[in-house]
DNA sequence: GTGAAAGCGCTAACAT
DNA sequence: ATGTTAGCGCTTTCAC
């Protein structure tokens, strides 16, 4: 019953208009030299056919496909927002995403392993860890990686674009000293990953800078549930600490709600909480958290213009993109 | 700098290892009849030249890509739950996924002809609609179509898959009375979708039959925004609503924090607030939203065993997934 | 401006 | 079991 019928080719298409099949390649292509009456003739029969030009096929003579391969990790919070930027931005251009997701600190290889078979023009990683030995073979078969939140790699040709973590986990250690919070904690993510790392050096850094002891530490895993278990742990530390930085704001929301429902402690006041990433949910009025926003926009913005750049481009090895720090209710003391 | 060398063929492969190109074919398919010798010579070849076999040119020659488009709509609450699961399960069958947002209530239409250039295996619509006009196409051309969580369409062929709305809508409305609520509203979604019609209707449907007027009403565009105007109009209606159902949980957790935060309410006692989805957040002690749940991964699950159904399968026409009343304390008057 | 012909990298008969 | 051959649907010289 529903075997497929092939879709018509250019062949069907130049029979139809009386022309050759070089003709109907010639109408498709914006540049090519042909008459506007056998373009029109050509458009014409393709319509009635409904026939569309096979990407396939173009694909395999110009060896690139028009196709951006990205790996995104399911702990990355703009994921929505990112994607969508990314998809407007390259459907403009005529490219399109062929996406895979991994869970926590997988690594990307067999995913990236698949998407060089589809001869991609591009890869981004979002939160993600590519093995250098492929990242090095991507770049010897001339696919572009840019990679989003992860190291820099130390392999040629390899963009990478971060946000500000080792500054922004130092400008929230400033902030609580500033307010008067003394007893500093710090929630983990996972712990290996660079995000983490980074985050928990510019915190840990800047307290020893001005003289003060490391922080408390607990590992929430990036997760909520991780978080709830690690809040419950170092809220009953004694002394209590009296403000708690976690390297995101998923763990920082539950931080929040184990503080104020579980230990009725009143958030800023006894407690301060700050997080990192300003998602959506730090600024609606339950929480109020005080966190270090990545303009994913801008983000965006910088990794569509390099992997949309003409292939001959040297692309830019690293960049750092800043930060704001989003001062709100959960660390003000008073 | 960046020319980009043309990867090895399969013809590179044959002459390093002496034998014929069509033995490397045969060496990477699966069933095919080759010696174990012949198929170790290829493959150590196969592997010093770092050869690796494109996809393109097979899914030249078979007709399809091994793709399947995605078209998803940014309003769709389980994106990346969902997205997560499909790529785990399509990636295990050899699939993989081609993905285009959507925004609001723009057709799919110009993303679907992309797909159908690339020759996509199927399309799954998340939360986004296409013209029957390329449906129809699609069907023609024997590109499966799954839809979720819009209304079937009347074309053959084209699979269809939504949470059960109107019974959910009644559901709420059956709770929402048997808890005391009196004086209902309802605050609608965008209200032209089939999935707000489909919500609104099963629980006016279920107030008129008990012979109770219709809810007052509100509009809040399925968006956070859209919901705190709306609610804000809601509260200050005399006399006041008793309970609110808002078309999904977006916007329940908004209208949670307005009368909250604004009116100074106490949510379930003096404001029953209910949603429908069942987000991460509805169960956070912050909100604690009765809601109507929806099983993603069952969901996708049978996406997935359509999607990946033999092309022989009759797609099935419509099937309504049950979700579950998921009952908290946003609606508990005492 | 247009057609004929070659070929992108692979699979699928068809021989052997 | 293996090599030979013919395409898949298109773009791209190259003549005209």
């Amino acid at each position: 019953m529903s075997k497929r019928p092939p879709p018509p080719s250019a062949h069907d298409v130049a029979r139809l208009a009386g022309v050759s099949q070089a003709a109907v390649s010639r109408a498709f292509t914006p540049g090519a030299s042909i008459a506007a009456a056998t373009r029109d003739k050509v458009l014409e029969a393709a319509k009635a056919l409904g026939y569309r030009p096979n990407l396939l096929a173009r694909s395999l003579i110009k060896g690139r496909s028009g196709i951006v391969g990205v790996v995104i990790g399911t702990h990355y919070p703009f994921f929505l927002t990112a994607l969508d930027a990314l998809s407007t931005r390259l459907s403009r251009a005529g490219k399109h995403i062929l996406i895979f997701t991994v869970e926590g600190d997988a690594t990307a290889d067999a995913h990236v392993e698949d998407l060089l078979k589809y001869r991609v023009d591009a890869l981004l990683l979002m939160a993600a860890s590519l093995s250098s030995k492929l990242a090095q073979r991507c770049r010897d078969e001339g696919v572009p990686i840019v990679s989003f939140n992860r190291p820099a790699r130390k392999v040629q040709g390899f963009a990478s674009i971060s946000g500000d973590s080792v500054g922004g986990g130092g400008k929230i250690a400033a902030h609580l000293l500033q307010q008067g919070y003394r007893r500093l904690a710090f929630m983990a993510g996972v712990t290996e990953t660079s995000t983490n790392r980074e985050r928990e050096a510019g915190f840990t850094d800047h307290l020893i800078i001005q003289g003060l002891p490391a922080p408390v530490r607990e590992v929430g895993h990036f997760r909520r549930e991780g978080a709830i278990e690690a809040a419950r742990s170092l809220l009953s530390r004694r002394p209590r600490p009296d403000a708690i930085f976690c390297a995101n704001d998923d763990m920082a929301l539950a931080t929040i709600e184990v503080a104020r429902y579980e230990f009725g402690l009143e958030i800023g006041r006894e407690l301060g909480v700050a997080g990192f990433d300003d998602i959506e949910q730090a600024a609606w009025p339950s929480f109020n958290l005080t966190t270090y926003s990545l303009p994913v926009d801008a983000v965006i913005e910088r990794v569509a213009a390099i992997l949309l750049a003409s292939d001959a481009a040297e692309p830019p090895a690293f960049s750092m993109v800043e930060g704001e720090l989003k001062v709100r209710r959960s660390t003000q003391r008073d």
